[in-house]
DNA sequence: CGTCATACCACCCAAATGGGTGAGTGGATT
DNA sequence: AATCCACTCACCCATTTGGGTGGTATGACG
């Protein structure tokens, strides 16, 4: 990170520039006083709403924007999806009090990069706004462990039971949204023993449709969309 | 090596006790001469295989467990979820040289707790065991940055499409699973009103069939399975 | 005031799905 | 030889589903 050139040439992009978002000014401050003590990170404006953010960031152009969750009108989550849509590259850091399961997905499926508790301190602050301009995702360790959590759930069902070579590959398919007559077409069968199939996973697996099938066991991860 | 109860006052749980399971000697040997830098961590025992680890780990019951990830015969991976099974409450810490995609969400759904890479300093491997052991959920940045990109892929169509309050409220139960029947008593409606719902989530999204709105623009996440 | 979107419901029809039974092949185990 | 299991397929039946068309009521917007 310290790509530094040293000698005649201008040092120009030594400071790293941020964007806040949050809606109480006393907590505003405080972030924004935090954020100017260090050397190398500056504070270049401040909203008190999601709208505004959205309106005045853009052109701000920062290098790092962070983001209250909490906000009256637009959520955070909000925001956060339409600031990415205008700068894609921009990371954004979420900051928030408690550490809500529901609020973390929604944050990170709406683009966040990292995911902080207000509680963290500066130190830290400076960590993670480095990390995150290096490509990192910066998360407290409380929001980390439930992110790794929520790829365990799936799991411990699909160990324990098992499924033959066959019954694998069709329920594969099926968590791509085929149906039964295109995945007897994909694997070359009829479709009666894709059925067949479909009916032994569901036993296996203690579903009653597709769906649930695929909400429970699917690939989900690995498999990329057609 | 170090559980020495010295004099009268009992200091029992100050060292935190590490397994580690990798196949190359060498390699096994550095890292368990740098766990043992450490005053506060000692590596009470190494093993060179898969196998090896399932049998004797859980004997040694250690406070961490750092795994490999490439093994000979059976895979850290699959070693990771016997582990699991047998000491549910003892964090596994993957160590890996290269950051496969595949690889981190096999593992993480295989219950480890940490992903590290093998580059990582001394200093970064103390810390992500002790936050391992406080709860966190240890990853190299380059880790945590693909766990967080693995959220964001489903969003974007989601953000251009505008369901309605109801459209938006069947897909959510659609996307538990539920089928026409229960949806409609979930929110109590007629079956033909659900189903009138659902023909316009179809046309909005452009699917055919309820396993593919869900895969595409499901909540998945964050609904806990019933 | 007309138009439009949303919410709500109903009926029709064809296809897909779930659930069951039965049955033949071939490989592996005992 | 007997048994078990994975794999393959077929037929039957009731229900669910996808895909239309239609209708009413409400509120917003011009």
């Amino acid at each position: 990170m310290k790509t530094t050139l040293l000698g005649t040439e201008p040092p120009v992009k030594s400071v790293t520039r941020v964007a806040l978002v949050e809606d109480q000014k006393e907590l505003c401050r405080q972030w924004a006083g935090i954020i100017d003590t260090f050397t190398d990170i500056e504070c270049v404006g401040t909203c008190a709403s999601g709208e505004e953010a959205a309106e005045r960031i853009p052109q701000w152009a920062p290098d790092v924007i962070l983001m209250d969750i909490r906000l009256p009108g637009m959520s955070g989550i909000e925001c956060t999806s339409r600031l990415k849509e205008l700068l894609p590259a921009t990371p954004i850091v979420i900051l928030t009090v408690l550490d809500d399961d529901e609020l973390i997905f929604r944050a990170l499926e709406a683009g966040a990069d990292g995911y902080l508790l207000k509680r963290s301190k500066p130190v830290d602050l400076r960590a993670a706004l480095l990390d995150v301009l290096n490509g990192g995702a910066p998360m407290s360790s409380a929001i980390a462990r439930r992110v790794v959590c929520s790829f365990k759930k799936t799991s411990p069902r699909l160990a324990h039971v098992q499924l033959s070579a066959r019954e694998a590959e069709v329920l594969k398919f099926l968590s791509r949204g085929f149906s039964n007559k295109e995945i007897a077409s994909q694997i070359e069968l009829s479709v009666e023993t894709v059925r067949t199939y479909l009916k032994s996973i569901y036993k296996k697996l203690h579903v009653r449709s597709r769906t649930e099938a695929v909400l429970h066991y699917g690939s989900s991860r690995p498999g990329s969309p057609p």
